[in-house]
DNA sequence: ATGACTGAGCATCTCAGA
């Protein structure tokens, strides 16, 4: 079983790319973010042509998450558990799938809005907490992918590549990532890899690929019984350096 | 110290991204 995901920055201007993706790597199911659409702009013939059913928490201009699968799955929530229902923010897609419980995010980024906007992004990640602890209670396998919007680690980004203040690295978003992961959950890439650069996205613009300034926020976090299944972790850098690229590249696990 | 790409949209500028 092979779970992937990736921000996309438009899926309209990265159709193509997601495509070619999909037919070399094969995953069961990817996650996508920053779609940037509503569902009825979302190119799903597409991927329906190689054998994917597409699923979409779509909105204007913003934002927005899907779920692409080859396999039969069911959507169980298209918003965050306890987010208010007039939350318009689409960020949160949860299925089953193949036994498991898979979440795609795209957790709020926090720098814009002032500090209205972060807090935000806190309660947002307290309540992703509140759900993974839902999912240990129930004993469920699962795993949790998507944009993190968290450099979990000063090893995480390249000296430079942010402000000592930027949202990312802010101490409570730190903290509120460690909160979740120490309810018993695996960072998939650094179980296999545990120190050292492992980016998921480059900025556009200063030359950020070329200097290899990256960050690492996009994120796998695997249930205990999905961690002792955890088979490779792949982070496809090379899609950064096709033309047109999204700034983040997949990233795809192996369920053994 | 500064600026720098990219995408969407009630658009020729603003907001957001990270």
């Amino acid at each position: 079983m092979r779970v992937a995901t990736w921000n996309v920055n438009s899926i309209r201007q990265r159709a193509p790319h997601v495509r070619d993706w999909l037919a070399r790597v094969q995953p069961d199911v990817l996650f996508l973010q920053e779609i940037k659409c509503e569902a009825a702009q979302f190119p799903a013939f597409e991927f329906e042509a190689q054998g994917y059913r597409a699923e979409i928490v779509g909105q204007k201009a913003y934002n927005g998450v899907a779920a692409l699968a080859r396999i039969p799955f069911e959507v169980i929530h298209r918003r965050l558990p306890g987010l208010p229902e007039d939350d318009a923010q689409a960020r949160y897609i949860e299925i089953t799938a193949g036994g498991m419980t898979l979440i795609g995010i795209y957790l709020p980024n926090g720098n814009s809005g002032g500090e209205a906007g972060y807090d935000y992004k806190i309660r947002w990640m307290h309540l992703l907490r509140d759900r993974a602890r839902a999912l240990l209670d129930a004993e469920a396998d699962f795993a949790i992918l998507g944009d993190w919007n968290v450099c979990p680690t000063d090893e995480d980004y390249a000296p430079g590549a942010l402000s000592p203040t930027d949202a990312l690295l802010r101490p409570p978003t730190r903290a509120a990532f460690r909160a979740t992961l120490w309810l018993g959950l695996t960072d998939a890439v650094r179980a296999l890899q545990p120190s050292g650069r492992a980016y998921t996205f480059w900025d556009y613009q200063a030359g950020a690929r070329q200097r290899d300034s990256g960050l690492r926020i996009d994120h796998a976090l695997l249930s205990p019984g999905l961690a002792e299944r955890l088979g490779s972790v792949t982070i496809d850098s090379n899609e950064r350096d096709r033309e047109q690229p999204s700034d983040h590249v997949p990233v795809a696990v192996e369920i053994k």
